[in-house]
DNA sequence: TTTCAACACGCAAACGTTTTCGATAGAGGT
DNA sequence: ACCTCTATCGAAAACGTTTGCGTGTTGAAA
């Protein structure tokens, strides 16, 4: 077993100083081109690389960044991963994931250990309990610290730093506009309880398309959902009672989870029933029928947030400007919304 | 802004040396009472943390594993690695991941980045094109620097080092097995092309169960599909040629798009045919009807590859001795099969 | 022969830790 | 007064780099 080469091993192999052997890898003119090829000739034999670790060390940069997010096997959140894990390594950054499990106090260990040099910078998107706490201590701390932060989708306005999100609530309206201008009168929402940040927005949006379009909001068409596990006969009671027309939902296990329970109840989708959900993942594009769904771009989400942190990183003036970014939203229909 | 504070900074302050500093903090019975109570309470007003990359260079060690897979936006992969993360953190150590995009080049020059003293080890699964080219060179240069890997799912005979992996062949076997003894006749293999080495084990796994049972292995029974995106012509072949009775797909892609087709050449699943997948995911379990698969619990796959890869991290002897941990697998019947 | 620039290289500091090995001083004993 | 012991602390090395600066050698010009 060949363990790894260094300087001090090359040098003294060589018999030169460390120095020279560094400068020489770096085809520094101090050094003697005989010296330079023989010290290199040496290097590539025994592969020699630089230590990461001391590289890191010194120059107080680890060219890593920090991701913090509630879970992986979620397809939203794992293609953000993906478009920030193709920016990073653009520019030579690698990515460090952290899963909070949607716990506060998961969230903040992980931010502490990150936040010891392991990383330059994070991106990260807010577990449930941070969002129902409200408490930002630690990451105010972090920014404090020099540590710049980018958040996206599930974000606080109570933290300045530099975000990314969709527009929910626009995306969410322009969903319902669709059911009304297609004829529908009785649309219901399956949402989120409030405190989840985005399923506010998306249940606001709602509300603005019926308010707007002249038609009543009444709070037995809306279902809020806390677990998903025994959400069954909040949506069966919904069904039965209101026999909605058309039901949007704020993410897409919620728009399956209808179906399969309109199914149930002897209705169909899209005949009896349309339905819009959010998130245009797995579930929507491979579960019978198709689901249509607002698209929300992960790949390129994850992109920028990746490209706003590196900039700033990059950057070599402090720079209190902080910006949200709104990544472009879709309505893709497909086969669980009827054109009446 | 307060930057971090280092112990170079409160021993200034505190007009002590470094060392009276760094071993107050540890409790060390060296330092008086008094001097270590001073220091503990400056280093909790300014927050002191110990510098990781610090400790990483003066250790050798830094407590991260690096992951490197082919893609993250697939159930199974994000499973493994919320499987790895759990184990890992538990014993503190952090995660940096890496994406191959199923290219032999990029898992090349992953390795080599984090290879680097980055990381104390990998747990990977190897790309498409690193099975196609059967080219190790790259993993057998870590291992022989001294740094363990641990392979898991998508593995290979031609490099030693510890696996953790389902008995494809057995697990296919047992499918097959289910279809015949369910009284099936015509049971047809929808099937990746060989390279890919589960694809392989579980094509195998069927061949072994018709021949086992004494039924007849025919070649036209078997799609290989080298691309899902145009592989609908050869699937609706199988289909209206041979009629099979029950089909199996050897991932859940191949299952959910085969009774999609069947479906749009009017069979219904499970009445007219039967369907068992490969691998529990989001499609098999909402896609309607829901897929009878083969479980394979990524979760417990991480979690062994983790616990095995930190095991021979903290080990004080080196041990050459390698093994291979099989993860059981489990046929969960849904909708889509049928009973005779 | 003296002087001086150019060249080639080494020294040492710095990044932030931990830890080994002294060093100093005071207390106590003879 | 001298020795020893203990309590308390500091100096320095080490991990692996990079880099500014100092230094020695050489050859040529004066």
């Amino acid at each position: 077993m060949r363990r790894k080469v260094t300087l001090k091993q090359i040098a003294k192999e060589l018999d030169v100083s460390i120095s020279t052997v560094s400068k020489s890898l770096r085809n520094s003119p101090e050094i003697s081109e005989d010296t330079r090829q023989k010290v290199q000739a040496f290097a590539k034999l025994y592969n020699y690389r630089p230590n990461n670790i001391a590289l890191s060390l010194k120059n107080k940069k680890t060219k890593t960044i920090g991701i913090i997010i509630p879970e992986i096997v979620h397809h939203f959140f794992a293609t953000v991963i993906s478009g920030i894990e193709q920016v990073a390594n653009e520019n030579g950054y690698n990515v460090i994931v952290c899963l909070s499990d949607e716990s506060f106090d998961k969230e903040v260990i992980n931010m502490d250990m990150l936040a010891n040099g392991s990383i330059d910078g994070f991106i990260m998107s807010l577990s449930k309990e941070t969002q129902l706490k409200k408490d930002f201590h630690h990451i105010e701390e972090v920014i404090n610290q020099g540590m710049p932060v980018v958040m996206f989708d599930r974000v606080t306005n109570e933290v300045l730093c530099d975000k990314v999100i969709i527009d929910d609530q626009l995306a969410a309206y322009r969903a319902v506009e669709f059911f009304i201008k297609s004829g529908f009168k009785k649309i219901a929402l399956v949402t989120t309880v409030d405190y989840v940040s985005v399923g506010k927005l998306r249940t606001d949006g709602y509300i603005n398309a019926l308010i707007d379009h002249d038609m009543s909001v009444s709070e037995n068409m809306i279902v809020k959902i806390e677990d998903i596990e025994n959400c069954a006969s909040k949506i069966e009671k919904l069904l039965n009672d209101k026999k909605p027309d058309a039901i949007f939902a704020v993410n897409e296990l919620f728009a399956v989870t209808t179906i399969k329970l309109a199914n149930k109840m002897g209705m169909k989708v899209p005949d009896d029933i349309s339905v819009i959900g959010f998130t245009d993942g797995i579930i929507s594009q491979f579960s019978t029928p198709s689901i249509s769904t607002i698209s929300q771009n992960g790949i390129k989400m994850g992109g920028r947030a990746a490209k706003m942190l590196i900039e700033r990183l990059e950057m070599d003036e402090e720079n209190e400007q902080y910006t949200t970014e709104l990544i472009e939203t879709e309505l893709v229909l497909r086969e669980s919304t009827a054109t009446l």
